[in-house]
DNA sequence: GGCAAAATCACCCAAAAGTATGAGCAAAGT
DNA sequence: ACTTTGCTCATACTTTTGGGTGATTTTGCC
């Protein structure tokens, strides 16, 4: 109780203090320059920076801190994960997996076998196992199952 | 350059002028209290209160509100929206397109032939002519390229 | 109606893909 | 030593794809 009063009135008291030390040095100079009359304008110069010290400070005090807050919206890609689960389910080989993800990007057997440095006949088994392994007919199926079940990208 | 300068300056500029005035008064008070002595406490609490609230004003100019950025990740959906442009470039018809589609989703050509109601020649013909518009050799290709101008789903 | 584009169809042929069968080798595990 | 797995390769054959050429019909626009 006695705490939160001085929590919740904390810059008000301050504040006072601030204002009483102030006024009384202002009383103090005020008796000074009553007395030596001739440096009047040296005591209004100080009161007043003195009190714009007090008004900052003041200021700084009272206001909260304006926080602006910026949103900026960023696009998640449709980056590629592998579906390892149905990877090891289905059994592919990582070479046969290799076949099928070229076969995906366009690449004829012979191209393939070329890019490998295996013969045509070497894509042609690992086709034939990848196939049976996806249970599908042909190419265009088996693509579109690989890229279904997140094999290949 | 000019309007640059007053902008770049303004706070500058107004403390300034905000000073100037507050001077001005303050000289204008001195005079006045240097001939009517015996108000001197008026003319002190006057210098106090102007510029306390001098600073408090100066400071909420000089502050800047700090800036938090917050980032939002936004997941981009799966959904397809064909892309009428790239379309339109490459002059697929609509049945061109269809067998396309139908191309990716796994059918042989005689199968597509079948679910269009045509022959297995005129799939065979607009496979010849997908192919001449995509500027590709076969049909991995096509689904490939397709795919990535959001040509089909 | 005329014209161009799109759709449909046929036929021939070559190339590519896909199937079936078999084999060899290396590495890892039992 | 034996077995299993994965990779590699060959051969023969079948099926599908793809290119070329040509034709007819339909559709949409002026």
């Amino acid at each position: 109780m006695n705490s939160d009063f001085l929590t919740k009135n904390k810059d008000t008291i301050l504040y006072g203090i601030s204002l009483a030390v102030l006024l009384f040095l202002l009383k103090w100079l005020e008796i000074r320059f009553v007395v030596i009359n001739h440096a009047f304008e040296i005591y209004a110069g100080i009161i007043a920076v003195l009190f714009t010290a007090l008004g900052i400070w003041l200021s700084m005090k009272l206001t909260k801190p304006k926080v602006q807050i910026q949103v900026i919206e960023k696009e998640v890609g449709e980056e590629f994960i592998l579906n390892e689960d149905e990877l090891n389910r289905l059994g592919l080989s990582k070479r046969e997996l290799e076949v099928l993800q070229l076969m995906a990007d366009g690449l004829s057997n012979q191209e393939i076998a070329n890019k490998l440095f295996v013969s045509l006949n070497t894509i042609k088994t690992h086709s034939s196992k990848v196939f049976e392994k996806l249970d599908v007919k042909r190419r265009t199926q088996a693509i579109e199952k690989a890229k279904r079940l997140s094999l290949i990208s």
